[in-house]
DNA sequence: GGCAGTTCGCCC
DNA sequence: GACGTGCGAACTGCCA
């Protein structure tokens, strides 16, 4: 029925509020935030289209005194003050409703809610159909038959729809009920306290025994519980008042006309100035055409209006010359950037795009592009294109910008952020992604689809750049890009592109010999256990130890019996079959990962065979690098079994050598610094065992009385510290009781009085900025520091504790990296940087190299910066990676 | 057969 | 009630 009446009221505030704290703090570039009021016009957007009202209007709250705080004066009390980034907001989200022409009610001492409830109440009796949108559970008891009410899940972007009927399923409620509901659980957002120590589940159990708060309390001497009962009864008053507080107006004193909330269309033109003046770029194309549109507001074309030309190479180098400085580029790759296909390249400018398609082989002029220092070259990810140009033979020119690692830098927390959301979300471009193909089934491309793809990215590059060069300054982030994390790319292409020497020969007989092993003990496994099995699957595993043989099961994972190597090891003294096992998942491991591994990554290069890791530099949340296909940051060391397989990392040539550099404590160097705590910095300068020195310390001896246990003991608060674990965790480590634990990290504190105030020092600073630096600059946001649940805000403190230490850690290293390969390109060095591993470096190098490279190396990496403590690096050299130890 | 989720274990 | 990080292998259950 099209000429039905549809009435959609919208609670602003909810929606407004929702908006703010699921999308990411963005400002257009007056400085104004508008992510919420962004938030709240996608929403509105939706509604239009979806929903189709014939009458709409939006509720606000207004003034403090509310009739409810009359009634109860905590009522609210515990809520934070609203922040001013998202106050700033509710006038522009009033323009933008202006600007559709759309009504707002807003009443002196009254609640959005109220509000709602009193024009949906008339809404009802003139019989209209009214929709109700929140993220406001309380506003469920307005549903009825004539009322439906949409409520927000987690963000904005979905939606859930109530009558009555979902109600009773969902809750097996009444709409009217949802108030007893709340006036029995209360609601902490609201300071509405119910009865404490009642729930969701316990409230809907007595809801379901007895209809509302008045028979629940009538009968509490008939409620489950003894405990419970006395709850009831002692709470009877505030269960009453709760429910009054949760009870919506719905005779709120004002004057609606609702036919005054006709609404019909808007002037698209009207609209599409506002949202060019907040930046809604990416909203300007879900408006309609047409309208009254000032010609005044200039604007970025969107997507859709960028067109990607097909060039030949002929027309190049017009195209260039016509280019401004910044040119925006992007290599069309299928697969790893190192072995892939190249099929073209885009090049563009913010407004234009071209797309060369290329077979193989670069044509000189787009060489003589990727070779020109005079413009800036603007890639989303500079290392991907470096290093596919280098296994061309082409070195691209250090005049770039990396658009990936940029973004990076402005919200590590996020991992690796992927091209298209990038797009999407600062430019609002929704680019559909080419089809992937899989290695058994190749998509075929056609080649206008992967012009049109690069051309937007190429372009979308180009804004990009805009965007994140203002943030990174705005952010005082550009020294780190500039200075440290761009010039690193280079470094890492280079170590990417000489990839490792790896001794097949010598792997493939270290993989026959475990093979063996490995089937042996299978055989063992199933003679001992009486019956065959996949030794592999811990579902099956943990039958037979714990069912089949009646082994007592002490851990349980979401699945089933837990057979990981902490509870096998317990179990080892009881019986035979369990030590085989262990060695046999150890052995496992060795083969299947890197045995396998590595052989599957090798790759044939001459007479010999090399593994090209890919590091990834805009992933971690705390800046250290991580390393992929393979990962060669995890490679055994721990046991002689597996150190073993560093053997077969051996230097390019048989006559040269394997230099690795490590850093020693260079993580604890880092807390002594920035804490500034006496005692380890006094241990440092004295070149003490920092473990051995804890341990005395904490446990009040001597040095010559710290023993093995001791030691093992600090060392595992040291870590603990470093890698910011709890209580529990240090506990699981040392195989102690929580509560010891708890002791251990006590003792320390009192010890290291430094370092306890550093700790409160930064959390107290990250609550402050929600977000922690290392010393270079590099930041970490950490939202959850303020989170209500005990869990997600204990985590954030200890991230905030931890990620200034790892992180500078990182930042130091990296910058060391730069540095020493600029000396060894500067001093045409054969020496070649191969891998980093957090804390180490290593090199190969011919033998009459050693002593130079040695000597630059640790100069580098120990004067790479000033601390209050010394930096140390040990260095040791041998024929493979095994024997540089 | 492909995909996502889970468990496990290696490194710093 | 489950808690430093990241990568990857193998299994499992589900989908087509």
């Amino acid at each position: 029925m099209s000429d039905k009446t549809k009435l959609v009221l919208i609670d602003g505030n909810s929606i407004t509020y929702r908006a703010f704290f699921a999308l990411p703090p963005l400002s257009n570039s007056k400085g104004q935030y508008t992510n919420a009021a962004y938030g709240f016009t996608t929403m509105l957007l939706r509604l239009l289209q979806d929903e189709q009202p014939t009458h709409l209007v939006v509720a606000f709250d207004k003034g403090k005194a509310t009739i409810r705080q009359e009634i109860y004066a905590d009522y609210k009390g515990t809520r934070e003050k609203t922040p001013s980034e998202l106050r700033e907001q509710f006038p522009i989200v009033r323009e933008i409703l202006n600007s559709f022409d759309i009504p707002y009610v807003e009443l002196e001492g009254h609640e959005a809610d109220d509000l709602i409830g009193t024009i949906t109440k008339q809404a009802e009796a003139a019989g209209y159909d009214s929709l109700v949108v929140t993220g406001d559970k309380d506003l469920l008891q307005l549903v009825s038959d004539r009322v439906t009410t949409m409520l927000t899940r987690k963000g904005l972007s979905e939606t859930e729809k109530y009558t009555a009927g979902e109600i009773n399923e969902r809750y097996g409620l009444t709409p009217l009920q949802i108030i007893d509901l709340k006036g029995l659980m209360g609601d902490t957002s609201d300071n509405i306290p119910g009865i404490p120590g009642v729930g969701e589940k316990t409230a809907l159990k007595l809801l379901a025994q007895f209809p509302s708060v008045e028979e629940v309390l009538q009968h509490a001497d008939e409620a489950p519980g003894k405990k419970l009962q006395e709850k009831l009864r002692e709470h009877a008053e505030s269960a009453l008042l709760s429910k009054r507080l949760a009870t919506i107006n719905r005779d709120v004193p004002i004057d609606v006309n609702l036919e005054a909330l006709r609404f019909e269309s808007y002037d698209a033109g009207k609209v599409r100035d506002m949202f060019k003046s907040l930046e809604f770029k990416s909203l300007l194309d879900r408006l309609p055409e047409g309208g009254t549109e000032s010609e005044a507001v200039a604007d970025a074309p969107t997507h859709q209006q960028i067109e990607t030309l097909m060039i030949n190479v002929g027309e190049l180098p017009e195209i260039i010359d016509s280019l401004p400085q910044a040119v925006g580029l992007h290599l069309d790759l299928e697969g790893n950037y190192q072995l892939g296909e190249m099929h073209g390249l885009a090049i563009a400018t913010g407004e234009s795009a071209w797309y060369l398609p290329l077979d193989g082989a670069l044509p000189e002029q787009v060489v003589a592009l990727m070779q020109n220092a005079d413009k800036m070259k603007v890639f989303y990810d500079v290392k991907a294109v470096c290093t596919a140009l280098k296994t061309r033979g082409i070195a691209l020119d250090h005049n770039a910008f990396c658009t990936l690692l940029g973004s990076y830098l402005l919200a590590p927390s996020d991992g690796a952020p992927d091209l298209f959301d990038v797009i999407d979300r600062q430019i609002g471009w929704k680019i559909d992604p080419l089809p992937k193909g899989t290695p058994k089934k190749k998509v075929e491309v056609s080649l206008q689809d992967r012009a049109r793809v690069a051309g937007a990215i190429a372009a979308a590059n180009v804004l990009l750049k805009e965007q994140v060069e203002q943030a990174l300054l705005e952010a005082n982030l550009m020294p780190l890009y500039r200075d440290l994390e761009l010039p690193l790319s280079f470094v890492l292409a280079d170590m990417e592109h000489s990839g490792v020497r790896i001794d097949t020969d010598e792997l493939k007989e270290i993989g026959e010999n475990l093979r063996g092993r490995i089937e042996h003990l299978q055989a063992e496994i199933h003679e001992l256990a009486g019956v065959e099995f996949n030794l592999n699957s811990p579902k099956q595993l943990g039958e037979i130890l714990f069912d089949k043989l009646g082994l007592p099961a002490s851990k349980k994972t979401k699945t089933g019996y837990s057979t990981s190597a902490d509870v096998l090891e317990k179990l080892a003294p009881h019986a035979p079959i369990v030590q085989k096992i262990l060695d046999f998942r150890h052995l496992g491991k060795l083969l299947s990962t890197y045995v396998e591994g590595l052989l599957n990554a090798a790759r044939k290069q001459g007479d010999m065979f090399r593994v090209h890791t890919q590091f990834n530099q805009a992933l971690t949340a705390t800046g250290r690098l991580s390393s992929t296909e393979p990962n060669l940051q995890n490679i055994p060391i721990r046991t002689e079994e597996g150190r073993r397989l560093r053997h077969v990392f051996v230097p390019t040539d048989a006559s040269w050598k394997i230099l690795a550099a490590d850093y020693s404590q260079i993580e604890l160097r880092v807390l002594a610094h920035i804490s500034a705590d006496e005692s380890m910095i006094d241990a440092f300068v004295h070149d003490e065992d920092i473990h051995t020195r804890t341990a005395t310390q904490v446990f009040e001896v001597s040095p010559a009385e710290v023993d093995s246990n001791m030691r093992r003991a600090a060392k595992a608060v040291n870590f603990g510290i470093v890698y910011g674990i709890s209580d529990f965790g240090l506990s699981q480590n040392l195989n102690i009781p929580r509560k010891q634990a708890a002791q251990f990290i006590e003792s320390y504190f009192a010890k290291f009085p430094g370092v306890k105030r550093y700790m409160e020092d930064v959390v107290e600073q990250a609550r402050k900025d929600e977000s922690v630096s290392t010393l270079l600059g590099r930041k970490r946001h950490l939202p959850d520091i303020k989170a209500s649940n005990f869990n997600i805000r204990s985590f954030a403190e200890r991230t905030a504790m931890n990620t200034p230490i790892q992180g500078t850690a990182a930042d130091i290293i990296k910058k060391a990296m730069v540095n020493i390969q600029g000396v060894i390109k500067r001093q045409n060095l054969r020496a070649r940087m191969l891998l980093q591993v957090h804390d180490e470096l290593i090199f190969e190098c011919p033998p009459e190299e050693i002593e130079a490279l040695t000597e630059l190396v640790r100069r580098e990496m120990e004067q790479v910066i000033e601390l209050s403590v010394p930096l140390k690096a040990d260095i040791n050299v041998g024929d493979t990676w095994y024997e540089a130890k």
